[in-house]
DNA sequence: AATACCAACCGACAACTTGTCGGTTAAGAG
DNA sequence: CTCTTAACCGACAAGTTGTCGGTTGGTATT
């Protein structure tokens, strides 16, 4: 008797399996016979769930990242919190973005695994970019930062953000730390926030 | 009688053949296959001057990049000019970097051309950081700069101009443009440049 | 409780990949 | 005129993705 689950059921074992294959040995590496094995499903029932291997990674990297997309969603929109908050609130949570995949994350830049890193990337700077510029224009009516491009500092905060603490490993945790201040520096300085501010608002998060 | 012929020269051919396949179909998609039809070689030939597919690519993107990094060098050593001149001659070089090979970089940002892109992206990150640094860290001493991180603020400028000018073909002329004075002008506050003189200076080279 | 339907499942197979390897040949050295 | 060797060749092994006709278990219908 052959076993019979729901699609939905059978999808998030796939992508279970290539979550965990991918992140050992790269998207380039790790085939679909990987994942067919792991599982123990047939050639076709694989492809009866996902029209390719590419597809699959789609849906993995949506179900990745769909997660912190949210909570940042959720961070902006809470104004409880003023502003300042929010926004290290957000860095954060860029930077940290570890937690469940964090393994996934440190496999990430290798290259091997280019495609899988730059559709997470990408996913993240479109899911997050505007939540940050929304935030800058606020704390700019509000007087506290002082910019004429909210949209493309936010830009830039994210993307350098997403690489910069990418790939890390090889840095010492004073190297590290380093670069984290560096990077709030260079973030007030460009949204014109009061020096210490931002980095002032992120020791609370710790 | 068969042809032979210097390993550099056939080496520079297979190059040229692979330039123009991945730019046309992508890296993931150009088979080998592809490269020893064009130019009318066997396969053993192939792998006797590329150890692998990836080696083929190694070298494609050591030979599109090395121009660029040598003519920033050049930018930078030559201290007949004024370091905000050499600073915005390095920045627009980045942003054009097409020249040659523009139609492989209008497709490098597309999905099977993630390699190519991660590839070209840490070299030319790797070869022009230190650059932009050594800049800012003399405009800081002649008081025309002030950070205090010339090192993170040369590498946030890279990594972002390398991304954001990248994928902008949907982007009007006019968006472009406002991008580009963004850029600038984030640029003037981070690293502490009296408002509009990069801009100015910018101007010279058009 | 028999019937019919269909989504989930199966695995052989086609068509392609990359990389290997033993053998061949042009061209220069001695 | 040989000898050596770097450049060259193409058949082949081992693997990959995606297809397709056919099977089977659950579920709705009567």
């Amino acid at each position: 008797m052959r076993i019979v689950k729901t699609a939905q059921e059978r999808k998030n074992e796939i992508l279970d399996a290539a979550e965990e294959l991918f992140a050992a040995k790269g998207y380039d590496n790790a085939s679909t016979n990987d994942i067919i094995a792991k599982i123990g499903i047939a050639r076709g029932t694989l492809y009866h769930h996902f029209g390719s291997k590419e597809e699959i990674l789609d849906a993995l990297v949506e179900r990745m990242t769909r997660e912190g997309i949210d909570r940042a969603k959720t961070i902006v929109r809470d104004d409880r919190y003023p502003i300042l908050e929010r926004l290290t609130g957000i860095l954060s949570s860029i930077s940290v973005k570890g937690g469940a995949g964090k393994e996934i994350m440190e496999q990430m830049h290798k290259p091997h695994n280019a495609l899988l890193h730059q559709k997470m990337q990408e996913r993240l700077i479109n899911g997050v970019v505007p939540l940050i510029a929304q935030l800058i224009a606020e704390g700019n009516e509000s007087g506290i930062f002082e910019t004429k491009y909210p949209e493309e500092a936010a830009e830039m905060i994210m993307i350098y953000g997403n690489i910069a603490f990418d790939d890390n490993e090889n840095l010492t945790p004073k190297q590290k730390q380093k670069k984290g201040k560096a990077y709030i520096y260079n973030i007030e300085k460009m949204i014109g926030a009061k020096a210490g501010s931002l980095e002032k608002s992120l020791l609370r998060f710790f």
